[in-house]
DNA sequence: GCCGTAGTTTGACATCCGGCGTACTACGAG
DNA sequence: CTCGTAGTACGCCGGATGTCAAACTACGGC
C-alpha cells in the first residue's frame, strides 16, 4: 500500500455534475481551436471512447493534459481511466438534456467553417 | 475641419465582414457573462438598435466599452453612430447565414440556464 | 523485478483578459 | 461659444491562459 491519496485501481477524476454545467465554461472551452478539433473527433462517435494520444494534435504531451482537463472540468467531456490509457467520451447525455440543440448547432457549425477554410 | 484621421460625420467603426468571422472568435465573446448577458438583451428584438448606455451593466463605463467593441470585432454585433450615441444591433442575418440554427441554439440555452439560475 | 508506454505534475514564461480611473474627443442643446 | 452627455483611449493591475520542458507516477508485459 504505496498509495494514500491516490486510491486504488482506477484513480478518481473530478467531473461537474449535470446541474453544475455552466453554459459560459461550456463556450470558453469550446473558444479554443485544439479543443474545439478534440470535440469534434470525439463527436464522430459521441459512444465511442478514445484514448488521449488518439488524437493528433499540434502541442506537447502536457499541453494536451490541459486540454483534456479543461473539457472535462467545464463538462464536456467524460474521463475515465482503462489501465493506463485514459479515455475520453462526449457528456453528450448532459449537454443535450440541459440544452437542447446546442451541442448539435455546434457541431455543425465547426464542420461548415471547417469545409469552408479547409477546402477554400 | 479639426479633424484629419477622425473622417467627418459617422466615425468609423471596423467590423469583420461574414467571411472573416470565426467560430472561436464568437464562442470566446459569449463566453462572458457580461457580453452574453448584453447579446441576450439584444436578441430580444433583432431589429432594434439599442445604445450603449441602454444597458444597466455592473461594471464602469470604460470597462463596457471594451466588451462592446469584443462583441463587435468577434462579429456579433453591428454598431454605428448615431449622434452621440453608438447604436448596438445583432448581425442575426450573418450569423444566420455563416452557421444556420447557432444563434437560436445559444440564446435558447442562456435562456435556459438563466431560467434555472434565476428562480431555483 | 524491470522496462516501456501513457499520462501527470510542476514550474517557468509570455500573453491575454477583465477590471478600473483618468483624461480626452465628439456631438447636440442652449 | 459653452456646456453636458456619450463614448474612447490610455495606462495600469492582478489573475487566468496556452505553451513548453523536465521530472515524476501508474499500469501492463515480459
Amino acid at each position: 500500500m504505496t498509495l494514500a491519496a491516490t486510491a486504488a485501481g482506477a484513480r478518481a477524476l473530478p467531473h461537474p455534475t449535470r446541474a453544475e454545467i455552466r453554459l459560459e465554461g461550456l463556450l470558453h472551452a469550446l473558444s479554443d481551436p485544439v479543443r474545439l478539433r478534440i470535440v469534434r473527433e470525439l463527436a464522430v462517435d459521441s459512444d465511442a471512447l478514445f484514448s488521449c494520444s488518439h488524437f493528433d494534435l499540434p502541442v506537447s504531451k502536457s499541453t494536451t493534459t490541459h486540454h483534456f482537463r479543461v473539457l472535462r472540468e467545464s463538462g464536456v467531456i467524460r474521463q475515465t481511466y482503462r489501465g493506463t490509457a485514459k479515455m475520453n467520451g462526449l457528456r453528450r447525455d448532459d449537454l443535450d438534456a440541459l440544452f437542447p440543440g446546442l451541442l448539435d448547432a455546434l457541431l455543425a457549425a465547426a464542420a461548415r467553417q471547417a469545409a469552408v477554410v479547409g477546402s477554400g
